[in-house]
Formats: structure tokens, sequence, C-alpha cells
DNA sequence: GGCGCAGTCGCATTCGAAGTCAATATGACT
DNA sequence: AGTCATATTGACTTCGAATGCGACTGCGCC
């Protein structure tokens, strides 16, 4: 199993990478003793430590993650998984995952999805890639649930939460900071709302208009329009025409199911309308994402706690990477009040 | 090699996952044959196809990518590479690569930099993971990318081109973008300058504020103010801060290096200084990020045609893949003028 | 000197799929 | 029916590193 060098009839055969073995034939040791000296807590003496490391340095061997991961079923990628959709704000969480996971020692394998129907082969991708687990941000039915669960990787849902299922979820607390801005609001006498939502299949949105609309039932404030929006900033645009279409009259304050929307909801009570914002009307949103803080809109809003929710999310999946048994854990997060300048407050 | 079936010593062994042999076994055919009704050209029976993929469906198989790369040699990864201030205000393109490579087969292995200390172990990392490629959006040393060269790996860089280097990039012309913006400007009669530029040791930023003060020069304008921000909305406004400080009089128009800190310089001009914009000052960016098309901004800005270049930088690194010996290419697009209402254009 | 022990080391096997090559099955055609 | 070309199939080897196990070393101690 050696003579047979390189074939000359070829061109360019494939580049003939650097292996444990080379290492080994160049040290003079055996293909054991190199993969050892590259394995943290493995039995070495100084001595050949020093020795494997001289060859390896000297041939260039980086030891090959593939090879690796096939034979210790570890591959040391986390599937992030997220939808188009909400654009804006993810892109800042991909990046503390990133960074969380690699200081863990993993790597983030990305998964974008363009439409809905591609999640079923999204799934078998990331099963085929053999990831460590999976965390994903992007919406899932129950039978691909179901599929998940069937395989045996762990996966973090990222502010998705499902009330009637037992599944490890980080989330913001939007009930919560709906409960929070309605009441600061409504304690400040406004006293007519409407609501632009997200879209309808966003669970986000769901839980976030429901929470509103809650806290103002409670509070006994009157009818509450509301108007579906995708999250972007056209749609917060159209919202506010649109509810002036409807109503015929402005509400004291929309609360908006994202950031992005209120801003544009904003801009069009400002452009549009010639509005004063908040002296005629109050907007709030959610997310507290940076254009929010920007003197333009300095939007009241409430602020997920990314860099404690990636952490967590991070923390959680590596801990069922190491013990499969442990069960499902939900860890919801407050959001954090900030008192812009889109609301009149006092 | 088959009767130790599991060991009831250990609470929970590695999970046992469905293999080819188990299809191979389950359908009553070899190993061979089920890795060939899995590959796409092969020769196999219309029969034997729908046996062994009957057999697969049932036993819930999917292929190992991980196996299958070590005997391919083939990870179908890039490694996408990202610097921490690249992607906050520039998140599209990360998205885009995803979608672009992934409809060709690709995954993206993510790489973020914190620090720039981190370039070298992040090197060995993506070597250590096989990948195909990889797509650089980060600042490179000459001493780092030799190192990258001197392994087989194709890189494309983007965004970051390198006069003296025969190197694979995509990139948008900055300079060319910068004179367009200088000639309308000028030809607008604004009459005195300033330029809010990036980091120093950003390439991008150089080429930009280069472009524009070469321009501004054949043109025969005066003595041009330069204050230096790091790409972040607050640098924005402080340069304007600096420029009145320094300046005691405003430039008829004020040059940033990118959109966001074009907003905070115009955020600053109105909230700060009670400034119309455009009427007392024009402030021109570059980029054509989402935010700049918002009303309250509505930037005049020179757009990257993100689309495009991802396709070019998807093109560009999976033709290398194919064909190493392709030679170094630099694909340069031409931004897009968009002549919004933050600059005197009349 | 003999014994036990811990620390190292190498051999051989393993992970799971792909591809080579030879064997067989199929079909076309005389 | 026989011949030959072609299409399928299976046994075996390969990719590169990790690891169980047995072998060996050197040391301390009786």
């Amino acid at each position: 199993m050696a003579e047979k060098t390189a074939d000359p009839g070829k061109t360019s055969g494939p580049p003939r990478r650097v292996t444990s073995y080379d290492v080994a034939r160049h040290a003079g040791v055996s293909q054991s003793a190199v993969s050892r000296c590259f394995k943290p807590g493995a039995s070495v003496s100084k001595k050949m430590r020093a020795r494997v490391m001289k060859s390896a340095r000297e041939l260039g061997y980086q030891p090959n993650a593939i090879a690796r991961s096939l034979i210790t079923r570890r591959s040391n990628m986390v599937a992030v998984v997220i939808s188009q959709q909400t654009t804006l704000y993810y892109p800042e969480i991909l990046v503390e995952l990133s960074q969380r996971l690699s200081a863990r020692g993993e790597r983030v394998l990305l998964f974008t999805l363009e439409h809905e129907s591609d999640i079923d082969l999204m799934l078998d991708q990331v099963l085929q890639y053999q990831v460590d687990g999976m965390i994903i941000a992007a919406r899932l039915s129950g039978t691909q649930i179901d599929a998940i669960e069937s395989r045996a990787v762990p996966f973090v849902f990222y502010n998705r939460s499902f009330r009637d299922r037992q599944i490890n979820a980080v989330c913001c607390d939007q009930t919560e900071g709906e409960r929070w801005l309605v009441n600061r609001l409504v304690a400040a006498r406004h006293d007519s709302f409407a609501i632009i939502s997200g879209p309808e299949d966003s669970a986000v949105s769901m839980e976030r208009t429901q929470g509103a609309l809650e806290r103002l039932r409670e509070l006994d404030v009157g009818e509450v329009a509301v108007e579906e929006g995708d999250y972007g900033y056209a749609s917060g645009r159209r919202g506010l025409h649109r509810l002036m279409d409807r109503l015929g009259r402005l509400p004291a304050a929309i609360i908006c199911a994202n950031d992005v929307m209120a801003i544009g909801c904003l801009d069009a009570a400002r452009h549009d309308f010639g509005l004063q914002v908040p002296g005629e009307l109050s907007v709030v949103g959610f997310d507290g994402v940076g254009p929010a803080r920007w003197s333009s809109y300095n939007l009241t809003t409430v602020r997920q706690p990314v860099r404690r929710m990636t952490d967590a999310a991070v923390s959680m999946i590596l801990e069922r990477v190491e013990s499969p048994e442990l069960r499902p854990e939900k860890r919801i997060f407050s959001g954090i009040m900030v008192e812009g300048g889109s609301a009149r407050l006092g």
C-alpha cells in the first residue's frame, strides 16, 4: 500500500494534500502518534510532540476536519437557519452567533430560506452535513419539527416558541414587552389605538399583536384597528395610509410589530401627512434595531437583549450536543424598554 | 464485523445512523448500488433505483456528506469570511451569497472576524474544513494572502482590490462612483467641499476618498477638509461637528465614504445645527443601503449592484473550483447613481 | 534480579460513501 | 441459437484521522 506514488499520465491530478501519514513518515513515527499530537488531552511525550510538530510545520500539515468528523461523528458545525423575511435584524444575530460558536470550537453552516417551500429540502441538506446541532430562526410546521425530532439532532428555536410543544427555544418576551408599551401609552392618556402587525403567519408578530390587544382590552380601550404588514419599511408606510383610509381619523397611538415598520409609519406620518410625531401621533416599535436610535426617529421601542439571547442559544445547543438526554427548555428574556421620542409619554 | 450490536454498558451510545449499507441490506443489493442511486448521472436501472429509493425512504436514509467529501475531495462548502464592520452595514451580501451558492449546490461556512489578530487562526480553520473555496470580505495582509495562495484553495475578494497584485476580486468601482458624485455636485455649483472618510486602514474608504479628492482637484475646487470616521452612524454625526469646529463655517457639500455616515451627518445637520438639507447643505453617501431610501433621508448616493456583484463572486469562485488553473481576474462593476434629495442637484 | 506499574507507542480497525474493475445480465442482430 | 456489444451490478479499495488494545520502555521497589 505505498509505492504507487503518482501516475504521470494525468496532467494535474488532485493536489495531493499533506496527510498525517506524510508527517508520520517525515518524523519517523506512526500515524497514530501524529494524530495524538493534535489532540489536546492525549498521552504523548514532550519529545514526541516536539518532533511531530516540527515535521508538521515543515510540511504545512493541517489536520483534515472532514476525516476527523467521519470517525469522531462530530462535525463541529452548527447549522443556522434563517428565513429571508427579517433581514434587517438578523444579520446582527448571525454575527453574534458565529462569534460565540467559534469561541467554543464550532462553525456556522448557514442555511437561508428564500421560499417557505425550501424548508424540506433544506432540512435534508442539514442532516446530510451531519451538523452537531441547529439553531433555527424560521417558521417550521409541526410536521417539519417532527421530522427533525425523529433524527437525533439537537435544535434550538430562536424567537419562535410553541405554546403547545416541549421544545428548546430562546425568546424575547414579546407579550410582556407589548404590555409595557401599552401601559406606558395608556398612562400617558392615549385614548385610541391602532396596530400594524407583521405577516399573519409570523408567530412573533402574533404574540406581539395579541399581547398588545389583550392589554388594551384589559384597560378598556375601545375598538382597535389592525392593519397587516410584512415587517418591511414600505409596509409600515402603507399601514398608516390604510388606517387613515379606513378610520377617517387619526388614532392617538400606533403600535407596530417591529421597528422597521414603525419607522415607515413614522416617515409616512411626517412626510405624507405632515403630522407632528409625537405631538399629534405616537408611534412605537419593537426590536431595538440600530436605526431606531437614529435621531430622525429616536423610536420608543422594546429592545431585545441580543447578546444574552444568542449566548443562551449557543449554550443550550452545545449543552445538548454534549448531553442529548437533556429535557427541552425555554428561556424567555425580558426586553428593555427604550423611551425614545416617537411617543408622548409624559 | 456485525454481531456486536450495542454494548448495554453505556446509557446512550452513538445513535447508530442509517448508512448506505443498511439501505443495501434492506433492499437486498450492494452498497455500491445504493451509492450510485444517489448520484445523478450514474448507470442504474429503473428497477434498481426504485427499489433502493423505497428502502431509503423507509429507513430514513440520507447520504452522509462528510463521508462523501472525504472520498470525493469536495466538501461543497465555501468559506465566507467577513469582518465585523462589513457586516453591520452591509448585511445583504451574506444572504445573497448564501442563496446563490446554495442554488449551485454549495453551502456557506461562515467565518466572522472579531479582531484583526484572529485572521491567522481563522485561516487555519478554513483550511482544516477543506472548503472548496473562499469568498473574503475582510482586510488581509500581503503575507496572509501569500499563505492562502500557498494552499491550493481558490479565493475571491469581495470589494477589496489590490492594485499591485494579480488576484481574484469583485469590486464596485469606487473611484468612478465618487467622480460621478463630484461631477454632479460641482455642476450644481457647489463651491466648497468636505469629506468624512472611513477608517484609515480601509482600502474601500481610501479609494472613495481619493477618488473624490482627485476629481475635486481636477475641477479646481480649493481646500477640502477631510475628517476620519469609522463607517458608523455616530462617527458621521461627530464628523460634522468636528468639521464645523475646524472650519468655522459650512461647506456647500459633504461627501461621506458610506451611507450610514452620511445619514449620521445629515441627522447632525438637521437636528444638532438646525440646517436645511439640501437647502443649506448637501450630503452624499455611498453604498445604497436600505435606510438610504427611507424618506427621512432619501440619500443621494451611489448604489452598489449587490446582486450582480454577489453573482459574479459566486461564479468566479465556482469556476475556479472546477478549473484551478484559471488566471486571476478582477471584475469591476459600476455603481448606480441614485439622485435622492439630500443634495441640491438642480 | 525480578516484579509491577504507569507512561508511551504502533498496529490494525473504523467511520460511510464513491469509484474501479471485473463479472454478469441484457439486448440486438445475424 | 449463437455472437458480440452494451448496460448493470457487486466485491473491494480508497479517502484521512481517531482509537482500542497490546507491546514495549523505564523506573522504583522489594
